[in-house]
DNA sequence: TCACAAAATGGACAATCGTCCATTTAAATC
DNA sequence: GATTTAAATGGACGATTGTCCATTTTGTGA
């Protein structure tokens, strides 16, 4: 009545696929087998093939179904704050660095993919979309920073600044994959203001003073 | 007489190793087998028992082989210039975004060892080893720079500079592996130097000039 | 040139891989 | 409660993995 057989269903699909995700965190994608994945999810050999098609489709789901994660998380916050493009800006940085996105697992996770994202197409198609949606973002907020700061160019300021403040990030995601435990937040949220006050003073004072400097 | 026994056992040795970063390029760490490495050396397989005990030290010592021919890399392109502190940094920004640095085979290899580093110790360390050589020779540069330019803690702005340096870069390279065609090696330089500038002024004036800005 | 030894070969081997299907289980329907 | 059928099981299967060693090859020194 209620739909048990469906619901049942579905919370397998995504027992595999999340034992696919705590596997490639814990021990990579190499040592990630089909036993390894049932053995966690607590279910039977067959239910990949059943389920997915194949250990490959099941794989390239679980990149996909992180890729959304991360975005949703991002996505969630800034509907938490104002509109303008300086509080979009601070609140995707913030996000970006904060436990909940910028932990241990995630981390495993997003590198052990991005890892093999250039022998497997789907890998590297959702890597792309979590990229572009979120520089879609960013460039928006900037696009709106550098029109009121009265640039010449607003576009292409705001296209340098998308492209430094994300590949800032990107460092400092590697920073925390390195060296998790000595990974310093604030640190790094300084540094990523510091740029953002250089490239607008009047914008990002605030902010940058908020951090102890 | 010229030890050509030695010599042909060190060149297949090489080939080995040359081997296993040409398929890790190619198809990745996790399609990297025994059977794929031979193939390519044009050795038999009993060689890569013999020659290091085993693939997985092998693998190990192709990590390390090719952290080191990055180190050297850049610590060569230092002999070439100048001895200032914004000379080094310089130097070290453009060969790192260099065609002969950054490529699509050197930046395969480097992001598949990532992925699995956190997995496997020996790669770890030298992945360690090569970001502190040079976090180091950068570090050394910054701080040089910021006594110059009299900042009141010098050490502190080095700190930053070098954190915020590397980060951009690792994010250069992030660029580069999602999307190595439309990759723009000026653009890069452009947004890093604009970072540079904005913290030491006067000691990043020319060199921001003389890229199209 | 011959004997010696170091180096290289390539196949045997057990272990593990992912796939797939005949069978069993259990929810949904009558 | 009996019947139907979708879902789940778990083992058989061939292919491939990395290891290892008995054998062959080949450079070196007598």
């Amino acid at each position: 009545m209620t739909g048990r057989r469906q619901e049942i269903r579905e919370r397998n699909r995504l027992s595999l696929i999340e034992a696919v995700l705590d596997s490639v965190a814990e021990k990579g994608i190499s040592e990630t087998s089909v036993s390894e994945i049932i053995q966690r999810a607590e279910l039977s050999r067959g239910m990949i093939h059943l389920h997915f098609g194949g250990k490959d489709n099941l794989v390239d789901e679980a990149a996909r179904y992180s890729s959304e994660q991360y975005y949703n998380g991002i996505y969630d916050l800034l509907e938490t704050t104002g509109q303008t493009g300086q509080e979009h800006i601070e609140m995707i940085v913030r996000g970006d660095l904060s436990e909940t996105i910028l932990n241990k697992k995630n981390v495993s996770i997003w590198y052990a993919f991005r890892g093999e994202a250039r022998n497997r197409a789907a890998i590297a198609a959702f890597s792309d979309t979590r990229d572009a949606k979120l520089r879609n973002l960013v460039f928006n907020a900037f696009a709106r920073i550098a029109k009121e700061a009265g640039a010449e160019h607003p576009n292409q300021v705001a296209r340098d600044a998308t492209h430094g403040t994300l590949a800032m990030l990107e460092g400092m995601w590697t920073d925390y994959l390195l060296h998790p435990d000595s990974f310093d937040r604030d640190e790094a949220m300084r540094i990523v203001f510091r740029f953002l006050r250089a490239m607008f003073p009047k914008h990002f004072d605030l902010s940058g003073a908020l951090l102890s400097e």
